[in-house]
DNA sequence: AGCAGACCGGAACGATCCGTTCCAGTGCTA
DNA sequence: TAGCACTGGAACGGATCGTTCCGGTCTGCT
């Protein structure tokens, strides 16, 4: 870039510091947008050369298995912050809300099998069923969770969401509480007070899929 | 093969006229399953050459905007079928069961931006949103679709639906099943008394998401 | 000031994949 | 038997992508 710096920078090290979580968070909007984008989108997105890359993980694949690991950890910790909230129900409710905020699902499940597991990610994904466990049976035992509903559904109606996606972040988000509040509301004894939450899809608003991909 | 076939081949005209249908059936299974699938591999599960194919089609999208064009002309068709249903609320939940049954939503989407779409199919697009608008309006007529659902939801309920896969077909339908009982549950405004269907989805029943790929 | 080394950008390389073309059969039909 | 309609699959050329490598820049230390 230019010679003189900002003066915010406090030398390579402080690059190197940022460059870390840019690099991360890049990866984390590419391979969301596309499972198998190559390495090199990442580095043009995050701004920095391959090198930069190169320098962080030992290649393609330890970067997909940090970035996957990742959103486990996120998912652990989504739930047993909603297992903390006291009513049964919305704990359940308020979990799925922020697995789907956080793009989690997509990150855990369409980056698997490109990358051998860690041992440690076995472990992990075993607490994280646990957990997922717990709140669909405080969910059970609120009364307001059809019974025949299995811990298993979860995963559907996670796939399910995670399903919608448009151009902008922002509209996916909405679009995916929307979906959200039919599939709970499908998933509910009581039938739904609440009106669909956000502004309904719009014409149009898919046809995005059908202009020739440049 | 061997030289002396079966009896049951009447010669090579008959060769072809077969060869037109499993290469048509064995695209829709490839390119469902992988919509970036390389064209060898139909041609693979349809156990024909290479030159089957090129006899047939003028290229690789050729056939893809053949095999999207045929969904959409079932979606079309399907509807048509629904709509001949005299209960408004049988006609909607049956051609959203039969749409998904037919696989046809990952065929005219996930295959969009692929080809360049031909005229007819802007105008069977067109006509295809014309008879959805007029299930859901029935719908609504029925007093049991919330009045908040617009057309386009159908979209992202059928995104959700397809969204569901296992290697396995049949217990993929069966789980569309469920995930489609459960969206309709949360579409309705009266409660929904049957059990949801199928067998529900089974612990490891998604692990193998998790084998390294071969 | 001067130097060693950490760090960077991006070109170059090699492997792989894929769409398409081409040709040498193979069995029917006349 | 000669011609034909059709086929299987190897070969080709282009594109893509992961990884390596090199020349350069800036920092911190002496």
């Amino acid at each position: 870039m230019s010679t003189t710096s900002p003066k915010a920078l406090a030398g390579r090290r402080a690059q190197a510091a940022r460059n870390d979580e840019v690099i991360l968070e890049a990866a984390r909007a590419v391979f969301l947008d596309d499972p198998k984008a190559p390495i090199a989108a990442v580095a043009d997105r995050a701004g920095v050369g391959i090198s930069a890359l190169y320098r962080r993980y030992a290649g393609k694949e330890a970067l997909l298995r940090q970035l996957c690991h990742d959103g486990l950890r996120r998912y652990i910790a989504v739930a047993e912050e909603a297992l903390a909230e006291p009513d049964d129900w919305t704990a359940f409710a308020g979990f799925l809300a922020a697995v789907v905020d956080a793009d989690v699902h997509s990150l855990t499940v369409h980056l698997a099998g490109t990358f051998t597991p860690t041992e440690e990610m076995g472990r992990d994904a075993l607490r994280a069923s646990e957990l997922a466990t717990a709140l669909v049976e405080r969910a059970h035992a609120s009364g307001r969770l059809r019974p025949d509903v299995v811990v298993q559904d979860l995963g559907l109606v996670l796939e399910a969401c995670a399903a919608v996606r448009v151009p902008d972040a922002e509209r996916t988000r909405q679009l995916r509480r929307r979906q959200l509040a039919v599939l709970l509301g499908g998933l509910s004894t009581t039938p739904d007070a609440d009106p669909l939450p956000g502004p309904p899809p719009a014409a149009g608003e898919f046809d995005w899929r059908w202009r020739h991909r440049e």
